[in-house]
RNA sequence: UGGGGUAUCGCCAAGCGGUAAGGCACUUGCUUUUGGUGCAAGCAUUCGGGGGUUCGAAUCCCUCUACCCCAUCCA
């Protein structure tokens, strides 16, 4: 559990607080047309994390609105994520089609209050009805239709007595609303085909915006939660609900940031051209970010759920790096997963002076992993190392074998090289070696030190695997499309070796190659007779990192210049205003915006007949005043002018300081109280008397010595963290100025 | 006649008027027979820019800028 709550974790808590639901009740809704991808997975750990946390429960439901473009495949690859991550979604899985009846007689309700409508015109024409994003549509004709016209039309629809596009029944709300999906959406549209589920009972079907939240509705959802894309979608959503009547205990809509990784495209558009265009084997190919895809590749649920739990959840559209997707199934598998020996890229070498053969007992798990477990190695004159583990002329640094560089093999021999085979062409093809007889691991009497311990592989023993290494599957950071895919994102290596062990014991499915990386069993293309292994995540490597270093990204020291826009100019009347303001000593800025605000200026006017302080009210209006008005009308407030030049007048005579003042507004904001009574409630008249105020300093000042002496190095910010604690417990009402005076005074000292 | 959102370190992300959390990445040591792991330390005098209010502002007010979403009979 992180210390920090989600913004969403904390709606939730504040309606089961206040009492708005008695149980949260959360849904995850994929359309079932295309693989769920590990933005799914966010949305699945979201809505069943918050279920779980809260002891509600989540339910998984089909969008089925689109018979053209869904199909049961679907539904059970969205089953089999849910499954995967380890979310239960009670007895049945939902479906939207389920409530097809029940959301046609809301429509029928729609259209008997007149919302709702059918409507005639052709797709084009309501295109061209629906106007821009600037300019008001245009309702359509029909839109006159009786209601006992539209009820028998719209029962015709249904009886499939229309082909498809002839009507669709629309809400009337508002063909001019700012919102788009607000100028009378469409609630329903004919498609006479077949529905994978509902067969062909229905020749309609519900659109998105009138399904969705009357299912939530139906289900009981509490909270329903989506993303981004849809916050337009929300007024609708609450349109519908209200218009129905709909609102005992009724869902609410709430919107977070849909996920993004680098290097990959997340949209089904996109992943289905992939899958389509060949340039990967399927949904489930490992380069995918599908939950498929990952799977395949070897990740484990854990590793996921812990990544989306480490990403946050905002509303800020961003872009995960991939590196913090890695980082989670490494930390995952390196204390799970069993060590082997893999040659990838085999060097052969010989050890001149070893004869016959013998078996190495070795640990699966290092010293660190406390997980019992071993084998044995068989070890043999002949054996392969990685090609990369020798360098006849090494760069600086480099710690593997080099003609004069001696390496140990892991779990057994120090081996020194002693002649490069070569050939014709100047390939290095084999190395002759010696071993040292008595530097077996464990049991070291060579004193001979090695900079480092290699993989290696007994020829004679050593199974022939396939290994397909993966790298990403865009080179660009932020893809469009294939024409970004990086040509390199799939190597096989067909002839890397592997300890026997890995394939006679099989004492897991995922290992870890040591110094090379994770590796899972492929479970579709491997058998016994040939084994393909999926590398998973490569080790982190700060050798590599070394040699070649990133191409140092000089840091674009530039502090990025902002030009301003343009200001709209003054009206005369706003112009005549400011400058009365900047004559009666108001700065240029609090002129401005009272001079520009009719409803801020009047008010402004008001105080300023009750109380002659023009500046403290000026204040007070523009910025706490406002805030409310920001939110209602003048009308709609509940303290008035007067009220609050009683407030200001009660800092003008040092009654409360100006901290103190923000409260009490505050609390006639709720209650519109006079000034007057609040502080007398409350007593929350200032104290300034430093006798009373030194005593509280002693204190804190006794209780945080870190602090003290930090500041004494120093830090002096840290004089508003002592104010801060003074301020605290007198509950504000001890006076600022005079705090901050003697805090500076005591430390000091 | 436009509307709705969002901006805090290279990437995520807490923060809700009183000391700028945490993770990833990065950089140093130390440990290590995996150039892995682990451990320790270092990484934002500043929160998109500019003003204002306040004893005190990432947090409140004004203003500007940038990016995302909306004109599917998709979801």
């Amino acid at each position: 559990m992180s210390e920090s709550k989600d913004f969403l974790r904390m709606i939730v808590e504040e309606d089961l607080k206040s009492g708005k639901y008695k149980e949260v009740v959360t849904r995850f809704p994929p359309e079932p047309n295309g693989f769920p991808h590990i933005g799914h997975a966010k949305s699945i750990v979201i809505n069943f994390g918050i279920a779980n946390d809260y002891n509600g429960h989540c339910n998984l439901r089909m969008d089925d609105t689109n018979p053209t473009k869904e199909d049961t495949k679907y539904v059970e690859a969205l089953k089999d994520a849910v499954e995967w991550l380890g979310f239960q979604w009670g007895d049945d899985v939902h479906f939207t089609s389920d409530y097809f009846s029940k959301i046609y007689d809301y429509a029928v309700e729609l259209i008997k209050m007149d919302k709702a409508y059918v409507d005639s015109a052709s797709e084009d024409e309501t295109r061209e009805n629906r106007g821009t994003v600037k300019q008001a549509g245009k309702r359509s004709k029909y839109a006159q239709r009786s209601v006992e016209e539209n009820l028998d039309l719209f029962e015709r629809m249904k009886n499939g007595e229309f082909k498809d596009g002839e009507h669709v029944l629309r809400a009337k709300i508002d063909m001019s609303a700012a919102n788009m999906k607000m100028r009378d959406p469409l609630l329903y549209r004919i498609r006479n085909v077949h529905h994978f589920r509902a067969d062909n009972k229905w020749s309609i079907y519900p659109m998105y915006d009138f399904a969705h939240c009357l299912s939530d509705y139906i289900e009981g959802v509490s909270h329903s939660i989506c993303t981004l894309e849809f916050e337009n979608n929300r007024d609708v959503y609450n349109w519908v609900l209200d218009t129905l009547g709909l609102t005992t205990s009724r869902p609410y809509q709430h919107e977070f940031a849909r996920l993004g990784i680098n290097y990959t495209v997340m949209s089904k558009r996109k992943l289905l051209e992939l899958v389509q265009g060949g340039q990967v084997s399927g949904w489930d190919d490992p380069r995918m970010p599908t939950i498929a895809g990952y799977r395949r590749r070897g990740y484990t649920p854990e590793s996921i759920l812990n990544f989306c739990d480490q990403i946050g959840i905002a509303k800020a559209n961003s872009m995960v790096d991939v590196a913090q997707l890695e980082f989670c199934i490494r930390d995952d598998l390196n204390t799970k997963v069993p060590r082997v020996l893999a040659v990838l890229d085999p060097l052969k070498v010989t050890i001149v002076n070893y004869e016959g053969n013998e078996e190495i007992d070795a640990p699966y798990y290092p010293h660190d992993v406390p997980k019992e477990g071993d084998r044995k190695i068989p070890f043999s004159k002949e054996i392969y190392i990685e090609r990369d583990d020798f360098m006849e002329n090494p760069p600086k640094g480099y710690f593997r074998l080099t003609p004069d560089q001696p390496v140990k093999l892991r779990h057994a021999y120090i081996i020194t090289c002693k002649e490069i085979i070569k050939d014709t062409s100047g390939n290095i093809i084999e190395i002759k070696a010696e071993y040292i007889p008595n530097s077996l691991s464990g049991s070291d009497t060579s004193g001979i030190k090695v900079k480092s311990a290699i993989q290696w592989v007994s020829i004679a023993e050593a199974k022939k695997v396939e290994v397909r290494v993966y790298d990403r599957i865009f080179k660009d950071e932020a893809p469009e499309g294939i024409e970004d895919i990086n040509p390199d994102s799939l190597k096989v290596i067909k002839n890397a070796f592997i300890e026997p062990a890995v394939i006679t014991q099989k004492p897991d499915e995922r290992f870890q190659f040591e110094r090379q990386g994770y590796f899972y069993f492929d479970p579709i293309d491997s058998t016994d007779e040939h084994p393909v292994f999926n590398k998973i995540v490569g080790l982190k490597d700060s050798w590599s990192k070394k040699e070649k270093p990133a191409k140092s990204e000089a840091k674009p020291q530039t502090k990025k210049v902002q030009v301003d826009g343009e200001v709209i100019a003054m009206s005369e009347k706003q112009q005549t205003l400011f400058d009365k303001y900047t004559s009666i000593g108001l700065n240029t800025e609090v002129s401005n915006t009272l001079a520009r605000d009719e409803q801020l200026s009047s008010f402004y006017e008001e105080t300023l007949s009750e109380l002659n302080s023009p500046i403290a009210l000026a204040n007070i209006v523009t910025n706490e005043v406002a805030r409310e008005l920001k939110q209602m009308q003048v009308d709609e407030l509940k303290f008035s002018a007067k009220q609050i030049a009683e407030l200001i007048k009660m800092v003008d005579d040092g009654t409360i300081s100006n901290k103190i003042a923000k409260q009490v507004f505050e609390e006639m904001v709720i209650s519109g109280e006079n000034a007057a009574q609040i502080v007398e409630n409350e007593g929350l008249v200032q104290i300034s008397d430093p006798s009373v105020i030194s005593p509280i300093i002693d204190e804190i000042i006794a209780k945080n010595p870190d602090n003290v002496a930090k500041f004494k190095a120093g830090n002096t910010k840290l004089l508003g963290f002592f104010v801060g604690q003074v301020l605290k417990t007198t509950g504000g009402k001890a006076n600022p100025v005079v705090v901050n005076e003697l805090v500076a005074k005591k430390l000091g000292e």
